[in-house]
DNA sequence: GCGAGGGATGAATACGTATACAGTGGATAC
DNA sequence: GTATCCACTGTATACGTATTCATCCCTCGC
């Protein structure tokens, strides 16, 4: 291996210019057929592939998209991660992956700017970082999946999380429950904010008031869920269902009841919110609020890409439904009928 | 916004050639202090990035890394790639990441000749695929995580699966075990096969013979695992413990298990191999032999930096211990002692 | 006072591609 | 025969940076 071939090596084999070898390579139709054979066929030979650092320099795009995601090990995210790079291989675009986590923001500040990438996807905007601030004031054509920000001018597309969390709520109530405990997180963002507060409102509407000791908010790990579960539960008159607002909660939640012998549904209901693969493990056989995880990355990405062709495009919000699919963390009876 | 600011522009508004703000930018010693802070002081002020793109043409480093990798929903997937992108973070590297489950490979191969990328990173390599073959023979350093390939002349960074393996093995035996069922995958690859000879082999040290009705060679799946329980568990005379190759073939056979009734560590052990997080959850407490991911990641990661640096480095193969990680789904006391 | 040397800077160029521009040759129309 | 046009191809340039080379000025030693 010395240096790679250039395109105009190879124009000096076939016996053309390098601008007809260019030409060859961007289908240029102003190319004899006859030439473009020779040319092609030349190519073939050498196993040529363009420099795409050059031709991104020359034409300004890298056919590469940048993704930006927490906690990767998280499974909903990861199932996030992978529709994203199942749509964007699709459609013969490169992911680079960062993780907000590990890179300190100013430092993806920086990366926002170096125009490597054609775009941004954010999977995980919150309030309190001037991420999405940032990546819609670069210029760069920005699209924000799973959670959105209010009034941000920025194509979004995220799921009906307050509906979701509403149509929970609901069939507990429906169900006969009547102490009920929520398990929630900080409304860092949107979509942790929509599942609380529709959830309340569900319950609200019919009628019924979660008592303040069974309201606890919690941080984002598996084990949180768990010692939620482990407070809840271990009150005098615990609750007879809990919601939360991740299935990684839920899954805290139903280890943190097996530990103390509580049964699911028996003794308790358990609801969680995602809809993950393991939500449908024996282990767990989770009633979950599901996201459209598909639908939102299809879309997400085909808005990006529109905008990348049209920058002036008006921003567009698109909200996706989010149907709960029920399990056995929940009976299909009424509450001790 | 319109066209960001080129070093060209700053120069100009600094009153200096382009020559010298790049050399400011690259930290040249032969700048003068004086000229180097008024530089400086006008990039602040302009916010100044340079372009990524240009540089790495001249520079020919993108200080970017490809890493290959497969079914990222897997939870030891998810780790891995969780853990490539913390080292590479911290050294200041971005990460391009392709599915090769998404990719077809010949689409991966020119992906490898772009020059987008410093270095390779493949995580998933199989005997039945060219992609380490095509990244070697591209010339561009790549390290092989997790998964190595023998006898193939490049930098490898691998647990010790035989010997993890034989351990389980050796440990279900010194228990009192006879009757051990093992749940394997296809030797696609150096682990899979590793973590079922070294398996074998401590039995046989141990003179206990596996029935081959008990050996099951399945998909990677949780469902696989699942269905591999019930087959093993509704034998007439079924096994006292379950060895399985991944933690999430494990996941499946505790549920498996569950379905049925029998009772874990009671009337069955399980072993997993790689120490997911998961494996700590209540729901599974599940005896498994551990990867030392960081380890793994933190060593493969320097090996690959190293190559960029000098490319003519003999290729390095190192393999890491894996111990076994003893919970709940085995019992700290001789099998029906 | 003068030459040597070194520090600091600017001018020019290269990285590999895409593309505007300027030909070139042949065919067609008169 | 000439003018026009078209299809095709080559020349030259630009993208934004890093780096080589040349230049300039200042200091130092004699």
């Amino acid at each position: 291996m010395t240096r790679p071939p250039t395109s105009r090596d190879l124009a000096r084999l076939a016996g053309v210019s390098q601008a007809t070898v260019s030409r060859v390579l961007t289908n240029n139709p102003k190319v004899n057929p006859e030439t473009r054979a020779r040319v092609l066929r030349v190519l073939e030979e050498a196993n040529y592939i363009p420099n795409a650092l050059a031709r991104a320099m020359k034409t300004g795009r890298t056919d590469t998209i940048g993704v930006f995601m927490t906690r990767v090990t998280s499974p909903f995210h990861a199932e996030l991660l992978d529709e994203i790079g199942r749509v964007l291989s699709a459609l013969g675009l490169h992911m680079i992956l960062w993780n907000i986590e590990h890179d300190p923001e100013e430092s993806v500040g920086k990366m926002i700017q170096q125009r490597l990438v054609d775009g941004f996807v954010l999977t995980s905007a919150t309030y309190d970082s001037s991420l999405h601030t940032i990546a819609v004031a670069s210029g760069t054509p920005t699209v924000l999946l799973h959670r959105g920000i209010d009034g941000l001018d920025c194509d979004q597309v995220v799921g009906d999380n307050w509906q979701g969390a509403y149509d929970a709520g609901r069939y507990l109530a429906e169900a006969g429950h009547t102490d009920i405990g929520l398990v929630t997180l900080e409304h860092t963002g949107n979509t942790s904010r929509d599942r609380d507060l529709g959830f309340r409102a569900a319950l609200a509407d019919a009628g019924i008031r979660i008592k303040p000791r069974n309201v606890l908010t919690v941080g984002v790990p598996h084990a949180d869920g768990h010692a939620a579960a482990q407070k809840l539960l271990s009150a005098k008159k615990p609750p007879t269902a809990i919601y939360t607002v991740t299935d990684l909660l839920a899954f805290g939640i139903l280890d943190g009841a097996r530990a103390l012998g509580v049964r699911v549904p028996g003794d308790l209901w358990v609801i969680g919110f995602d809809n993950t693969d393991l939500a449908a493990w024996e282990s767990f056989d989770l009633t979950s609020v599901e996201q459209p995880v598909h639908a939102i990355v299809e879309t997400g990405i085909d808005l990006l890409r529109r905008r990348i062709e049209n920058p002036d495009r008006p921003a567009e919000i698109i909200t996706l439904p989010c149907p709960l699919k029920i399990r056995k963390s929940t009976a299909n009876t009424p509450w001790r009928s």
